[in-house]
DNA sequence: CTTATTTTTTAGGACTATCTAATTTAATTT
DNA sequence: AAATTAAATTAGATAGTCCTAAAAAATAAG
């Protein structure tokens, strides 16, 4: 079975809408995801149905079939291990990788991923903290929390992001909240939500309510 | 300018094909090529005259624009560093790349590009001989002959294959006449232009004047 | 220097992926 | 329950790339 570029990111969107909003993916939301209008994602809807890798009833919904799971963690696999490459070995920012993994991400070749994947030391999370699929498309989550929702004295280490826009990875990088920094949780403030953080055991930060819920925190 | 990746194909395959010593590129040898109908030339090659990358004056032959040139030394570029890549870095066969860096070259970003020939050291060649164009497009390509055209006893280096289709080259690391070894022309033929060679100071080998002749060789 | 052959181009489809505009269905409000 | 609004789908175009079959132009042969 063989998807197109397009197949694939629609499938790839689906499968990431489908996680977080956990509810039914609607026609409106996946033309928002990938910047298209609603009568295109109907006709995808239809092919993408009768390629079998949703189950498509017009006006009532899909869902994704065992198949397109598996396609669509492939695809993921392919893009976060391209952005390890970029870089671990590129020295690519982490909010420059995107796009140029968005293109690498549909190269065909088993052989290239495979050897990719040995080359880069069998990575189990990309720059952003998210897990790779392996190979089979099973993904390894460890529990994480928003850091919002961190008590106080409670500490862990930041594994992910929520909004990944390269404006929130810039602001992160400029106070010092990298992936894999470790953090505590010196004060939450009532009011406005806001969390008084130590990263590294040496610098404060004073975070929002929006900022620290967009936090992924594995704690420990 | 922004070609797609079937313009920058047929571009690629023109490149190639004038290079070749052709005085006049014809429609069907850009078919073959390409492996494509005639028919389909004749449109894209319409196409590429209007975006300028080729003069084209139709049932007349076509000629390469310094745009052109430009643009088809870059998916040059993109392609050899490339297979240097899957060669240096992922360990492929030098007879396995092809297929992969056909879809590696048209991933577009200019940083990518120039990050990649850091890391693999600004190569001058690629692992089938080749030789890289600079981010300008300039080539410094070595002087060298076909392996057919040596004299006997004249010594040199195999720097590159005219037929570089997987059976040639597996052919070629079969008997150890890879890319880089030492060579010696022991005898040559006359009555049907076979050559005897030493690789390496340590093996002798018969080839015929087809093989022979699909040979570059570096003479010294 | 005509005729035959080869090469090249055009004409007319097919397929993918997109769009706008119109229509149909579902959901919400009154 | 009917009317209104929102969401989703279809219809009909467009653009890119490819195809087969037919026509036109250039080249080769007698």
């Amino acid at each position: 079975m063989e998807l197109t570029t397009a197949e694939e990111n629609y499938l790839k969107a689906i499968y990431h809408l489908s996680e977080e909003g956990k509810k039914s993916v609607s026609t409106n939301d996946i033309a928002a995801a990938i910047q298209t209008k609603p009568a295109s994602v109907s006709d995808m809807l239809r092919k993408l149905g009768e390629k079998e890798v949703i189950q498509y009833r017009k006006y009532y919904g899909l869902q994704i079939t065992p198949l397109g799971m598996r396609l669509a963690l492939q695809t993921i696999r392919k893009h976060r291990l391209w952005e390890v490459f970029l870089v671990d070995k590129l020295h690519f920012a982490w909010d420059e990788v995107h796009e140029v993994a968005e293109q690498l991400e549909h190269i065909q070749s088993t052989l290239l991923i495979e050897r990719l994947d040995a080359y880069l030391n069998y990575p189990k999370f990309d720059p952003h903290g998210d897990p790779i699929p392996d190979a089979f498309g099973d993904v390894r989550s460890r529990p994480r929390i928003a850091l919002q929702e961190m008590e106080v004295d409670q500490s862990g280490q930041i594994v992910a992001v929520k909004d990944s826009s390269p404006a929130f990875l810039r602001y992160l990088d400029k106070v010092g909240a990298y992936i894999g920094a470790r953090i505590k949780v010196l004060d939450k403030v009532e009011f406005d939500g806001s969390v008084e953080i130590l990263v590294d055991q040496k610098k404060t930060l004073f975070m929002s309510k929006d900022v620290a819920n967009n936090i992924l925190v594995l704690t420990s």
